[in-house]
RNA sequence: GCCUUUGUGGCUCAGUGGUAGAGCACUUCCUUGGUAAGGAAGAGAUCGUGGGUUCAAUUCCCACCAAAGGCUCCA
């Protein structure tokens, strides 16, 4: 007998080679048929593998994230005993679940799939999903998995053989597919009981470009088809969030061919947005001690090559024009600019920290499969600063602008994200990153400390790092799902030390300032981005393109509504008169659709008090309202930004 | 950059080897209506660009441009 451990603590015995689906079914039958995989110590097991020994126990069903990940793992072996059934000869790579559903890379051959094919291959899966085979598992000794995939002439499966030990390898096979695999899987494939496959796409070999490129689906599956519906209701909700639907719906941005890849045109109604973050940003650094600067978009190249931006930045630079035998670069940062104005006379430690800030213009040139609405573009605006800082300062400083990020997220209600300190590879120094050993190791553990010391919850990223020092990226995602560096916090320990800047300390010796690069707006094209899907379009007043919409009842009224609109106009208030020859429930449809946050209806009763009707964004009718108490109270409001 | 897919009026989308259609938006007229779509008429597209095949191409082929999804999540 074994002991084996339940969830609640209680210890009960069973017959040794017992499996989880068996103590299942001694609980009920109704739970057996749910359960997908079993925690055995911690590891996920096959439900159906026999316990040999004292152990702690948990079922896994759909309600368990891995639940679901063994379920996504065993449909992605369901999708490729369809596709090797349809595509004789097809090898396969690795079919790993995901957050969301699953994918398998294969190489094809001289075959091809198309998103014409996936239905085909949809339906061969249900076919296989209603035949309810079970997923066997079969421990199998190194050489015996060489010879078959040998035989089979599979590269990748030997490939992947290479890297695993003799006694732990083992074979899966549900119906006519066998596949090397660690497992675990759901008991039989009956219990995927609606597929979807959503694209299909290359992806290189290992992840390298120089590999070769292998073709990989993407599906997901579900225990019911209740489920299958509300993800595809769920994918069309994100869809209608996308920045790049309601930033043209909105007038927001837009790209022509003719100016180019990446180059967004920001429309009046983008600008207005633009306009109210750089106020915000200047307003803020004004009361942290900021001095605003402007720099040139373009630069020598000398001065890139003091940087070090040339040797490692250059891929991601445009190309250089060249005027007179001189080469001139477009700015991919701001930095240098700004390094040259704290060169630009003798500086006393008495100066510092000095903090140097512009909402730079600088254009980066990355790869055109890259470019992703305004998340990833070639022109971008960065809410930059340098502040230029003794070693000694160096926490508060750094701590400041933290504290100066989480003041900006309260205001925009943001807090879905990620603080994540990106360190440095050592095997990379001297290629990646500067080749300066301990600098790495003392500021990472500066920057790390500050975290610790503020009790800021974070993550820690190898291989992340700017080439001249470690830094803090707060992570968000786009609506559909991507990952993008919304603020970045940077140490820089190197450029000093290049531009050969320095500072009389009070002992009257010259030293090496410390650099905080930091941006905790981003840029106006990552920030606004983020800004339409947070917002659904939906801006609170003070940001909002047009803040108010005034809605005559009928042009009898018209008069008064131009009355209105000028003292809102004198107020500072962002507003127009809806002045179509349309009913009123159609002008209201029309503004709130616009997502414009206030609505004036105004009619006759309303001309006779010296009133509106206010009605407020998804909030509806608010009642009649003084004119003077509702830009009082706006302009309240907009000044505080709520 | 690479793989797959897509490219038809401002937007969403039909359609065809014989030079195009709908809805919304837009313009004009009628309507002046009290909290999410009033009615009528009208204008608007050399079907992404360039080449090829053909008597004839928006439709078939090639190239280019642009867009979308993916190329990190290691059996």
């Amino acid at each position: 007998m074994i002991n084996i451990t339940l969830p609640d603590g209680n210890v009960r015995q069973y017959e040794v080679g017992t499996t989880a689906m068996d103590i299942a079914k001694s609980i009920s039958e109704g739970l057996a048929k749910k359960v997908l995989a079993a925690e055995i110590n911690g590891e996920v097991w096959d439900s159906t593998r026999p316990l040999t020994s004292d152990c702690s126990f948990k079922l896994l069903t759909w309600d368990d994230d891995k639940g679901k990940n063994t379920f996504w793992h065993s449909s992605a072996h369901i999708m490729a005993e369809a596709v090797e059934a349809m595509y004789p000869g097809v090898k396969f790579w690795v079919g790993p679940p995901l957050d969301q559903g699953f994918y398998y890379d294969m190489d094809l051959g001289d075959q091809h799939i198309t998103e014409e094919d996936l239905a085909k291959i949809e339906a061969k899966m249900n076919e296989l999903a209603k035949q309810n085979n079970a997923f066997e598992r079969t421990e199998i000794a190194k050489d015996e998995a060489i010879s078959y995939f040998t035989e089979k002439n599979d590269e990748y499966k030997l490939d992947l053989l290479q890297n695993l030990e003799d006694g732990k390898i083992t074979f899966y096979k549900q119906g006519n597919f066998t596949d090397l695999c660690r497992g675990p899987h759901i008991p039989a494939t009956g219990l995927v009981k609606a597929i979807k496959l959503t694209n299909i796409a290359g992806a290189y070999w290992k992840g390298n470009e120089k590999n070769k490129q292998l073709t990989r689906l993407y599906g997901i599956t579900f225990p019911n088809a209740k489920l299958l519906d509300e993800y595809v209701v769920m994918i069309e909700e994100a869809k209608k969030r996308d920045h790049r639907k309601i930033g043209r719906d909105m007038g927001i941005f837009c790209f022509d061919d003719d100016v180019g890849q990446g180059l967004p045109l920001w429309m009046p109604n983008g600008t207005i947005i633009i306009e109210e973050l750089e106020k915000l940003a200047k307003e803020t650094e004004e009361v942290a001690g900021y001095k605003r600067v402007v720099t040139p978009h373009i630069a020598k190249e000398s001065m890139y090559i003091t940087s070090g931006h040339l040797p490692y930045y250059q891929d991601s630079m445009f190309p250089p024009m060249e005027l007179d035998g001189t080469k001139y670069y477009l700015k991919a940062m701001n930095c240098p600019h700004h390094h040259k104005i704290f060169d630009a006379e003798p500086r006393s430690y008495k100066e510092l920290p000095l903090r140097l800030a512009e909402y730079g213009t600088c254009y980066r040139y990355e790869q055109s499969g890259e470019l992703f609405g305004l998340m990833r573009v070639r022109c971008l605006h960065m809410n930059d600063a340098h502040i230029y800082c003794s070693k000694a300062q160096f926490g508060d400083e750094f701590r400041a602008v933290n504290d100066m990020y989480v003041k900006y997220f309260k205001i925009f209600g943001i807090d879905k994200y990620v603080m994540r300190l990106s360190l440095h590879d050592p095997a990379k120094l001297g290629q990646k990153y500067i080749d300066e050993p301990e600098l790495w190791k003392e500021t990472e553990a500066m920057v790390r400390n500050v975290l610790i010391e503020s009790n800021i919850p974070f993550i820690e990223v190898q291989d992340e790092a700017a080439f001249y020092g470690p830094k803090i990226d707060v992570q968000i995602w786009s609506a559909i799902g991507r990952e993008f560096t919304l603020a970045t916090n940077q140490v820089d320990f190197a450029q000093g030390k290049r531009f050969k800047l320095s500072y009389n300390s009070a002992e009257n010796k010259p030293e090496i300032p410390l650099i905080i690069h930091r941006a905790p707006l981003g840029t106006h094209e990552r920030f606004i981005g983020f800004l339409l899907e947070h917002y659904a379009g939906k801006f609170p007043l003070w940001i909002s393109p047009l803040q108010v919409k005034i809605l005559p009842i009928s042009d009898k009224f018209m008069d008064y509504c131009k009355d209105i609109l000028a003292q809102l106009k004198s107020n500072g208030i962002r507003a127009e008169i809806d002045d179509r020859s349309e009913k009123i429930g159609r002008k209201i449809r029309d503004t709130e659709l616009a997502h414009i946050p206030y609505m004036f209806v105004v009619g006759e009763k309303e001309m006779n008090d010296n009133a509106v009707s206010l009605r407020i964004q998804g909030k509806g009718d608010q009642g009649s309202v003084a004119v003077a108490d509702i830009i009082a109270s706006m302009k309240k409001d907009i000044a505080d930004r709520v």
